[in-house]
RNA sequence: GGCCCAGUGGCUCAGUUGGUUAGAGCGCCGCCCUGUCACGGCGGAGGUCACGGGUUCGAGUCCCGUCUGGGUCGCCA
């Protein structure tokens, strides 16, 4: 039997100076200064060791073993006559009386170099997930993981919040996304779907009495990836209050969150209570965009009467808009790339101009601006030195791009951003309904669980178009971190609120016929909120790929390469599910 | 599904205007080295330049198509 350890490779020091320890842990690497004098590197979860081999027997005891089998090392502890401050264990060495292999590695190449895994092919990291994670540099990432949801739990139950678990095999909920669906075994023909949110659960406990709810939620949605959004599924710090309303959400979020990020954050600062707020349209009109990065300072300005008219041909009855820039002096390619940037993430043109030191327009399209200058100069109030770059189109695309612009300029222009902090801002009074885009009908502008604006009334009384909802969205940094709502917890609000896009009665019903009943047995009203779990670590952790802060993400197609997921199932399988396959000709 | 970028030893990359035998670092194997810590020195193995077609006297390099990966738009209320 295997002796267990002492000690982990962290923790020694020239307080256990001859003592004799047993260690155990990965081979990390081992330097052979000479036939018979070589430094081996044991590493576990907490640190390295070095050991130093200095016998012919000790040597003998590791030939053939390949680098990162697992160790067992029985020795004394030495004082180094060469320390390391670099480690926290650099003041000793262990001289070993007892190698033992616990578990080979039977490769002498790996996939990778663990300790450059991060450079490593992506599509090599996922398929030897459990070798990359034993790179420190990416399992510090999983461990803040922990650190952050310990601590976001901890704070939520210090706020009186109760953890309840909701089911995970359970209806479509009405989200908009694509379900995950399972077959019923007892049910031939009929599945389960996995949540897209707790939605409406969370809501039914609160009309089922419970005050404050929240849970490390699980969603799972079929939807694309992107950088920042992992596909299939992710978590959320769901929450919920009873008869409360959006500044009770408010003060809760601004409590919980920051102090998580000022403590695990690579930046120090985060906003303190009350964080800034914009409505909605104040947000599209001085930022282009719902989800602004507050660190930025710059703003846009519209100048479609200014320069539609100027003969460049773009801006030509177009809704144009500016972002100006002061004191940005780049070299045209750096102006170059940020347009083409813009371009690729916005899907429109960027076009610019500057003024130079003798205040001339240059550069870009100056050209058609010369007529005009001073009216530019003026209305824009430039400076010599100044940068304006132009977006043009519809309305939203104009603002959209500029938007975007606005970012790419931030972080190239010095000067203009704040970079050392987390800057959260909520955007509130979201419009409750909207014209879409496709259909060119009255839809619900974000979503329809929301408690519109003075309520019954204003469905009543006023134009769709007009009535705002309870709804808001928390932003940081230019990244949305979740939506919430006052809900709309009284039927007859709801069935009106749905009858202004068209639908009856009985789409409600249909729709939620549990809340729907719920709610009609006496509700609270209520409000809630989401913030997604993945991109609040992503922010505090600085990480620009979701996956680097996923135990086990899948890649962007939504499988998980080291598992083989999705995969094929037994025919068996299929017939208890009632299942038979209809597949696309290959 | 659209668009953009990329694909060269196990890993990360270089490869000029299309021109001899495709290079480097790391890793691996062997030898040397008694205090290393990114140890060092010498030597070696390892390549269908993603795949298919085309242009050319000649293609890693140019063109077309396919595949794979990443990003982005759609999508995600």
């Amino acid at each position: 039997m295997v002796q267990s350890r002492t000690h982990t490779c962290n923790e020694l020091n020239m307080s256990h100076v001859g003592q004799e320890v047993t260690l155990t842990g990965w081979y990390d690497n081992m330097r052979r200064v000479s036939k018979n004098l070589g430094f081996l590197i044991l590493r576990d979860f907490y640190g390295v060791t070095q050991i130093v081999v200095e016998t012919e027997e000790m040597m003998q005891a590791l030939n053939g073993v390949n680098n990162e089998s697992t160790l067992s090392v029985t020795g004394l502890v030495r004082e180094r006559s060469n320390k390391n401050p670099a480690i926290a264990t650099g003041d000793v060495e262990v001289v070993p009386s007892a190698i033992k292999v616990l578990g080979k590695c039977i490769y002498n190449e790996l996939p990778f170099e663990i300790s450059h895994s991060k450079e490593a092919d992506e599509s090599a990291r996922l398929k030897y997930r459990y070798l990359d994670l034993r790179n420190p540099a990416v399992k510090e990432k999983i461990v803040l993981r922990s650190r952050i949801v310990a601590e976001l739990r901890k704070s939520m139950i210090e706020h009186d919040f109760l953890e309840i678990t909701t089911p995970i095999l359970t209806c479509s909920s009405p989200e908009g996304a694509r379900d995950y669906l399972v077959p019923s075994r007892n049910h031939p023909g009929k599945f389960y779907a996995l949540p897209q949110a707790p939605q409406q659960f969370k809501q039914i406990l609160m009309t089922a009495g419970f005050d404050r709810y929240f849970q490390i939620a699980p969603c799972f949605r079929d939807e694309d990836a992107r950088a920042d959004r992992s596909p299939g599924e992710f978590y959320q710090l769901d929450m919920e209050m009873a008869f409360a309303t959006q500044e009770d959400v408010f003060a809760v979020i601004e409590d919980v969150l920051p102090p998580v990020f000022s403590k695990y954050g690579i930046y120090k600062e985060a906003s303190k209570p009350p964080f800034k707020r914009l409505s909605y349209r104040e947000a599209m009109e001085t930022y282009g965009t719902d989800k602004p990065d507050l660190r930025i300072d710059l703003t846009l300005t519209e100048v479609s009467d200014l320069l539609q008219g100027c003969g460049f041909g773009p801006f030509a009855g177009q809704t144009i808009e500016a972002v100006v820039v002061t004191g940005f002096s780049a070299s045209r390619k750096v102006i170059d790339q940020i347009c083409a940037d813009t371009e690729v993430v916005s899907g429109n043109k960027a076009y610019w101009f500057r003024l130079d030191e003798q205040g001339a327009i240059v550069g870009g399209i100056a050209k058609f601006l010369q007529d005009s200058k001073d009216r530019i100069i003026e209305t824009l109030h430039l400076q010599p030195g100044d940068f304006v770059g132009l977006s043009a189109g519809k309305k939203g695309a104009a603002l959209k791009t500029a938007g975007v612009l606005r970012r790419f300029l931030g972080l190239k222009a010095e000067g203009h951003m704040r970079k050392d902090c987390y800057e959260f801002c909520w955007i509130v009074d979201f419009p409750m309904y909207e014209i879409g885009e496709e259909s060119g009908e009255l839809e619900f502008c974000h979503n329809p669980f929301s408690m519109p604006q003075g309520g019954m009334e204003a469905l009543n009384d006023r134009d769709p178009l007009e009535i705002l909802a309870y709804q808001y969205d928390l932003v940081c940094n230019g990244v949305e971190l979740s939506s919430g709502a006052v809900r709309n917890h009284d039927p007859e609000i709801m069935v009106k609120a749905f009858s202004i896009v068209g639908l009856p009665e009985e789409a409600v019903k249909a729709k939620f016929p549990a809340m729907y009943n719920a709610f009609c047995y006496g509700a609270p009203p209520h409000a809630g909120i989401a913030p997604g779990v993945d991109r609040m670590i992503m922010l505090i952790a600085g990480e620009e790929s979701i996956r680097e802060i996923i135990p086990f993400p899948m890649d962007k197609m939504a499988r998980d390469i080291m598992m083989g997921a999705p995969a094929e199932v037994d025919i068996k399988q299929l017939q208890d599910v009632h299942i038979k396959l209809d597949l696309p000709e290959a």
